[in-house]
DNA sequence: TTACTATATTCGCAATTACGAATATAATGA
DNA sequence: TCATTATATTCGTAATTGCGAATATAGTAA
C-alpha cells in the first residue's frame, strides 16, 4: 500500500464533501436513512441536482443507497464523517472568535489613533 | 450567522483538501514551519504547482504565510486539521479491512459453490 | 547595476464541475 | 396496458480546476 493511495482516499472523501449541498445531505443522513425524495423535499433542491449530488456522495463512498420498491434509501456509510463535521465546527467558531477579537483590537486602535 | 455560512465554510476547507498533493503539503507541515522551497524539494514538485496549490491552501484558510526575506514559510493555521486526517485514516482501513473480509467471503463462497 | 535566487501569478490547454432542463429507466397502480 | 411516481442519467452551458511553461515580482549578492 502506498502512502499516496491513502491520500487519494482521503481526498476523494474531501472532494465528497466540498459542496455545501452535499454537507446538508450528510446532516440529514446523521439521523438515518432517508429516501431521495425526503431529501428532495427537505433541502428544497431541484430533483436532478440532488440526484447529482447523491451520486457524487454514492461514487465516493459517503453514503450507500439501497432500493426499495420505486424508492431508493440513503445512508451514511459509516457515522465518523459526522465527528470531522463536527471538528470543522468547532475550527469554525474559533476562526469567527478570533477574526471577532481582531475587528475590535482594530477599532481599538483606531480609536486610541484619533486621540 | 446561516446555516450555510458555516456549510460554506466547511466545503471551503474540504476544497482545500480535496488533493492529494495538498494533503500531502499539510502532512508535511505537521511538524513546523517550513519555506515553500522545501515543500518543493521534499514533494518533488514542479515549483509553479506547488505554489499553486500553496496559494489554495492560503486562500481557504488551511494554512498561513509568513515572509521572511526572500524567503516564505508556511505553517498550518490551526492542528485540527490534522485530527480530521486521522480521523479519516481510521476510516481508510475500517473500509479496507471490510473489503478484504468481503472479498474471503465471496472466495469462500465460491469455493463451496464447485463442491 | 546586473545576476541570481525564491516564489507568486498568468497563460494555454484539456478535463471536470455544477446547474436546470430534458430525457431515460424502474416500479407501482388503475 | 397505460398513467403515474420515483429517481437516475444526459444535455447544454458556463465556470472552475490542475498541469507545466512562461512570465512577473521581490529580495539578496556580486
Amino acid at each position: 500500500m502506498m502512502p499516496d493511495d491513502l491520500r487519494r482516499f482521503k481526498a476523494e472523501i474531501f472532494h465528497g464533501l466540498a459542496h455545501p449541498t452535499r454537507i446538508a445531505i450528510v446532516e440529514l443522513l446523521r439521523d438515518g436513512e432517508l429516501p431521495a425524495g425526503s431529501v428532495v423535499a427537505r433541502l428544497q433542491l431541484e430533483q436532478a441536482n440532488a440526484s447529482q449530488h447523491l451520486a457524487v456522495l454514492r461514487n465516493c463512498q459517503i453514503v450507500t443507497s439501497q432500493k426499495k420498491a420505486n424508492q431508493v434509501f440513503y445512508s451514511l456509510r459509516d457515522p465518523v464523517l459526522i465527528e470531522v463535521l463536527d471538528i470543522l465546527k468547532r475550527y469554525f467558531f474559533t476562526q469567527l472568535t478570533q477574526t471577532m477579537s481582531l475587528i475590535e483590537e482594530i477599532k481599538t486602535e483606531e480609536a486610541q489613533n484619533l486621540e
